[in-house]
DNA sequence: TCGAATATACGATTATTTTCGTAAGACAAT
DNA sequence: ATTGTCTTACGAAAATAATCGTATATTCGA
């Protein structure tokens, strides 16, 4: 029972972990300049949330050195699967068809035509079974 | 130009604004003994919360009897959509692929071969255009 | 060696969300 | 009319999230 079943990262937490997810692994330096990019925030406000993230236990450190190394604790497509779960159960009726329409038909994230054929493939796949 | 006003529900919010969009119209009353079946918050909670949701504009209401009258102001699809772009820019990496891919995948919820039909019927409207 | 840059720790503040107690008016039944 | 129930209004506490300032320690060059 070593696993916190309950992981509900706040939204600015999911912005770390996406960083941490992609990198692997990561100085706080490194993911503030990242969040920097396309967020105003100061650099002890990244310290500070990623240091709550520790003990929440949603990320793991080396602190054996003086500038520790943070990496994500929770596995990312579990996290994806989770929170997607309570969107199509509170807002689209249990029906992951809904959601799946709802996401395609999206104009601010178009889906280019090698998208729409790995989901085809995919479709093809799920068909056979 | 009006500037285009962003809807961004809380979850509890959410939840009385999912009862609007079923019902239609409804009391105060209503929502509040729907929440209570799967949620311990008392009456004034419910109260509060819509009215500051009609300061908001989120619920529109009809205060000319006693008993107040309150509707969804937001339009349900639109709605979904707003969230669904957050999850996909805070969880997927701004990737709709990505979050489709997990949803048709899930084993919770079951894709139905009628249902596969009907996003495959969408994908091949889309690749048209 | 000294100072600038960089690191963490941590308290405090601010903002937002959720909660509920209390008051006062309306209504219905007796 | 009186009482008990229902209603909304309102203020404010409690809970949660996000922000940053300051202190202190470490490292690296000049």
């Amino acid at each position: 029972m070593a696993a916190p079943k309950l992981i509900k990262p706040t939204e600015s937490e999911l912005e770390i972990l996406q960083i941490l997810w992609e990198k692997g692994v990561a100085t706080v330096r490194e993911v503030h300049e990242r969040l920097a990019v396309t967020k105003d925030v100061g650099y002890t406000t990244t310290l500070k949330l990623m240091q709550i993230m520790n003990e929440k236990g949603i990320v793991k450190r080396d602190d054996s050195m003086r500038t520790h190394i943070y990496q994500a604790a929770v596995n990312k497509e579990k996290t994806q699967k989770h929170l997607l779960n309570k969107m199509i159960d509170n807002l689209f009726g249990g029906s992951s068809t809904q959601l799946v329409i709802q996401a395609l038909g999206d104009d601010n994230h178009k889906t280019s035509q090698e998208e729409i054929d790995t989901i085809q493939a995919l479709l093809d796949n799920l068909k056979k079974q």
